[in-house]
DNA sequence: TAGAATTACGCTCTACGTAACTATC
DNA sequence: GATAGTTACGTAGAGCGTAATTCTA
């Protein structure tokens, strides 16, 4: 099953361009994302980046699975604040939530 | 963000109807699979389950969710095929992978 | 030589299992 | 008493950061 933490690595890459503004976004290192994508492509055994130079480029399994992989990403953020929706409507209670970690509750 | 691991759990449930089964499937003990729910609504601030005698039963939160968590699910999974698919057709490698860890190619 | 990526290594925190407990039929 | 779920606790492994290394414009 693909990790979607990775995804949102690749993702990130396949709109930005680069490894260092991927992570950058993400509120990573550097070093982090570049783990991330290459047990991405260990997992799934596909080759998804090329080096270009000193940046990276998507090879075609690459972008096919990012393309996947905003449409996944969207429909968990979508989920969520659905169910956000749901219990904001229902109960009327605001939460503070940090780093999932749930903060407060009134 | 939603912690698709712990959807994963959800939709079982969802499915079969108890955590026992859920956990079974997932090839989880009981108790990982309980704590997995108990997070989930940690982390959410929504009452997704509730006792009934000495089984469970989703909330109509819990059934929006685990709804959305199938639909989820489906997206990753076939992203996967369609990335191995795609993998196949152009290097012909076969692939053994364990528990997310690549094992041999040849 | 400055910027971008990878590799090496260590620490913290999470995921998971086992064991013990609670509750319902 | 058997079955279903929860809580407590310990351990192995993953995630993340810092430091060191490689490569290219």
């Amino acid at each position: 099953m693909l990790d979607v933490t990775r995804l949102r690595v690749l993702d990130a890459v396949a709109r930005l361009g680069s490894v260092t503004a991927a992570a950058k976004e993400l509120h990573y290192t550097q070093p982090t994302a570049s783990h991330h994508l290459a047990r991405l492509e260990a997992e799934t055994g596909a080759r998804l980046l090329q080096r270009a130079g000193r940046r990276v480029r998507l090879t075609p399994a690459g972008q096919l699975l990012a393309g996947r992989a905003a449409e996944i990403i969207g429909r968990i953020d979508a989920a969520g604040n659905e169910l956000a929706a749901h219990v904001g409507l229902t109960t009327g209670l605001v939460r503070l939530v940090l780093q999932r970690q749930l903060v407060c509750v009134w």
